[in-house]
DNA sequence: TTGTATGCGTTATCAG
DNA sequence: CTGATAACGCATACAA
């Protein structure tokens, strides 16, 4: 009962291993009754063939590697299940890895994911991301984080942001701060120029009135509540009268930091949101935000990995579109 | 610059393969200076050995598995990570699956794992798990989530709660809801008795006044909103003044659910979750939450799958002490 | 201590 | 369409 190899199913089919062989990967050179016959068997006898053999000969290991900088965080969470499911549809496995946001962390893990030999790899870049030396000739995808010079897929990020802020200008607000991402990352630029985009259309003067209202911050809870707090640190009338956040989790961050400056949300203070996490429809009150299509990325990054799909062009990435959430923490500016 | 193989590096060093083979291993029969020759070899070629052809001879993949229920759940996402962390520090990876929940899911999901030969599984079991038919010879650790008949390895749930609850008894309240687990699974029923513990280690007639305070419910957010309407949609003086949420999800929910029926926290109603999330303390305000070791518990799971730490007796878990963390959500309650 | 040679379980190449 | 057989790249028993 221990280990049954293809030479068992063979002896016991009565044929060759090469034909076992081929009913395995479905060749098309089978006969139908042999196939169902030699499938049997393999039944029978609960063979599983060596992935370790299977992938020595066939330079194939169906195993694609993710790596993220922080699981913690939900919208990663979302995009390596997402991306396991689709993978999962095509035989495949996920080896996931954090950078950390580090990189010289994430160098080590491509190189790992490298000696690994997966047939390809999903990547979030790290903040702090300097071209890495990837090795040629491994398909690798980069998601969410798009870098320049490399075959990228993501939400679009500047209609997105777009979006959210022309909501909050719909409503009648004037001073929006803006909660930027970290260092000049292409997907923190990518959601500035959206708010850029939304703020000169608006009517620049009109919309820009006071000091810039711009506070760059990491993606987490604590940086939202500082950026928050550095934002609302002025005078009332100075003060933004509405926060769009690059990030759910900065969001709730500038929620709390709000709330410890005695300001009440919607009341004196609108906020809007950037991912569209689960969480995001269960804070008090609930979480005004444009969700990312995540599945929509994740599926499509496995799919150009595994080449059902042509890669995207060089610094022409795949784009899906967002879409606006209305929660509880938008409403109608109060007069100065 | 393409396949750089054993051969070469043997020729190059002027050895044998068998040589490299060992310098690989490091396997103690080998010269300090010729190990160090090699190795410069090695380096200097960028060789890489083939997981694939080593595997295959030694057996060891150097691969292993974990299935979680939801990676959404913040919880999970850091047990991964954690476990992530530890089998790096071994020189192994970690394939990540999915259950959903859901048992058939789950079963299939030990079943590729099992087909791709890692060298062992963890596994949070899902709610409706009824003993999987697990592969025999293919090392398990059951985590989080005891089930009877299985090595596992968890936090202390009983005692952990009976922490949380205690506290409340502390600041004087007397009707402590409980919001629990799902189904009849351990760690629902150890929590439970947790809370079992500390109400009538304070005296249950004066604890338990009024009919039973205990909802049952999923580990989300959704589920620990409604658990929370159902049990404060009573006259006051029969209401809850406490509520223990099985989860920080929950918790939070059930947050939510206080809000939108008026009432204030912590003044009309303490709150207190488990697990101990990063979110806990960015919520409005503060969750006050049992801690659970999730590292500790990712990497004791790693050693005994590697055999560096010998694994639990079936029925004698390994368990982690829990800890209080002091929020916003407690106060002493306010007279009926 | 090091070299030699064999085989791990499959797939792919050729014949037939 | 199917059978026989040679690699695939490495680890290990055995010989030296």
């Amino acid at each position: 009962m221990s280990k049954v190899g293809i030479r068992d199913v063979a002896k016991l089919a009565g044929v060759s291993t090469g034909t076992v062989s081929r009913v395995l990967n479905d060749h098309p050179s089978v006969t139908k009754e042999l196939r169902a016959r030699v499938g049997g068997i393999i039944n029978d006898l609960g063979y599983l063939p060596d992935p370790s053999a299977r992938s020595m000969r066939s330079k194939v290991s169906r195993l694609i590697g993710i790596v993220i900088p922080d699981l913690t965080n939900p919208f990663f969470a979302e995009l390596v299940q997402s991306a396991e499911q689709a993978a999962a549809n095509h035989g495949y496995n996920i080896i996931v890895m954090t950078s950390f946001d580090h990189a010289a962390k994430e160098a080590d893990r491509i190189r790992q994911l490298t000696s690994r030999k997966v047939d390809g790899i999903i990547l979030v870049p790290s903040n702090d991301f300097h071209t890495i030396k990837l090795p040629k000739g491994l398909p690798i995808v980069v998601v969410d984080r798009l870098m320049p010079g490399y075959s990228g897929i993501a939400a679009d990020h500047r209609n997105g942001v777009r979006l959210g802020v022309e909501h909050l200008l719909k409503l009648g607000h004037r001073r929006i701060g803006f909660i930027s991402g970290p260092g000049h990352s292409v997907p923190a630029n990518d959601r500035l120029r959206g708010y850029l985009d939304a703020i000169e259309e608006a009517d620049g003067s009109a919309a820009m009135a006071g000091p810039p209202l711009i506070a760059e911050a990491a993606f987490d809870y604590e940086s939202g509540r500082s950026a928050g707090n550095y934002l609302l640190a002025r005078a009332r009338n100075e003060r933004p009268t509405a926060i769009f956040a690059s990030s759910d989790q900065q969001a709730i961050g500038c929620m709390r930091a709000a709330h410890d400056l005695g300001i009440p949300i919607p009341a004196a203070l609108s906020i809007v949101g950037f991912d569209g996490i689960p969480l995001a429809s269960m804070t008090t009150p609930r979480l005004t935000t444009v969700k990312q299509p995540i599945q929509e990325v994740a599926a499509a990054a496995v799919a150009v990995l595994l080449n059902k799909q042509t890669a995207p062009e060089l610094d022409n990435p795949i784009l899906f579109a967002c879409e606006l959430l209305k929660g509880e923490t938008t409403s109608p500016p109060q007069p100065d």
